[in-house]
DNA sequence: CTGACAACAGACAGGTCTGTAGCGTTCCTC
DNA sequence: GAGGAACGCTACAGACCTGTCTGTTGTCAG
């Protein structure tokens, strides 16, 4: 009988088996699709027994939750250091991360959107990775609309907020069929006719 | 031993059984994903034997092409309908297409993008599906691209296609997770101002 | 040394999925 | 009324998938 499993949360506990499940879980996952990759492929690419997947994750769908919720700290963790980099005006901050999202989706590794996919591939609302999806998609309006609060002199923040999550989910989804020539060559310049149209 | 399938293509077979199939299907791929659909579900639903299934169809991926063709058309005849009832003018053109979009991604029951959800759900390039999603992309910007043609004063007609085309695109993705208040409120608005910084 | 724990390997149970086969029925046409 | 096409029903083969179980090995603390 396998012991009780150590709990996961835990300070301490070594993670190199826990991440490499994670790491090569989430190259295949957004390679291949949550759903047409197996737990078996997982395990063997990760030269780890099953026995261990299921210990450190309760069930397949917690596991491609782990992943996306792995995306989604990177992801962030991008956009500050985006941030940092950046000319501390918020139009050019906002500036710097749509040229951020440009170059990143025309990676030819890019293979679309990962909390898109799991959106696409996952119907129900109540899935777990679902759920995280939908809230790193809620959390980018967010920040774009601090970056927007915080510039002078616009007419309508919420529309011009809207417009350029337009524009970012555009490029993200479309630069996955037309690849690295697709139209997110002209992010940037379509936000900044966005933002100066809505100066007043 | 089944006998010889009658030519689909053929005038003048009966179409009743197959439109049924390929109705049920088309619903059920699009509301649950074609991935999460068995056949036999399909076939269930559709009050028909698994027989004809693969009678009309030689495969599920075949069903699937078929079902994203219809998709397909359906999406150019409301499209050419837009154009027919509006404005003759392009930029009115467009317009009525932006609105006509953002209405349509707007309805309680959208559930994404057809051909955005099946390159999500299918990463091989070369599935028959895949090449219907790509290639209805491809034409959406072919689309845009003819209506920009023949607006007069535009600067760069390149890239104000992009523009829109990200705009578009970032309509269908960002309403599947936002819902119907999502960004596609200003699609109009935001297709307006980059038109409108476009003009020389 | 011993007990607890993490990890390994591999088998397997139980379900689902695609696609095929057999056989009988209906319906249309000649 | 005879033949053939389309259809329905049921069963099934073979693959795959998730999750469990058995049993063994290595390691470290007490």
């Amino acid at each position: 009988m396998p012991r009780a499993a150590a709990k996961p949360g835990e300070e301490g506990t070594p993670e190199s088996v826990r991440d490499r499940l994670l790491n090569t879980a989430r190259e295949l996952f957004y390679r291949e699709g949550a759903r047409a990759v197996g737990v078996d492929t997982v395990v063997a690419q990760s030269g780890v027994a099953k026995t261990s997947l299921y210990r450190w994750f309760p069930s397949k769908d917690a596991l491609i939750a782990a992943v996306l919720e792995q995306e989604a700290q990177d992801r962030w963790h991008g956009w500050d250091r985006t941030i940092e980099r950046s000319d501390p005006a918020p139009r050019e901050q906002l500036r710097a991360e749509l040229a951020g999202i440009a170059r990143f989706v025309s990676s030819p590794k890019y293979r679309g959107c990962p909390f898109m996919n799991v959106t696409a591939e996952f119907p129900d609302p109540e899935h777990p990775a679902r759920k995280i999806a939908t809230g790193v998609t809620v959390e980018l309006r967010r920040r774009v609309r601090g970056l927007v609060d915080r510039m002078e002199d616009i007419r309508d923040r919420e529309e011009l907020t809207d417009q350029l999550v337009l524009l970012i989910d555009g490029a993200f989804s479309a630069a996955q069929c037309l690849g690295p020539d697709g139209p997110q060559k002209y992010l940037l310049s379509a936000g900044d006719a966005l933002i100066e149209a809505q100066k007043r």
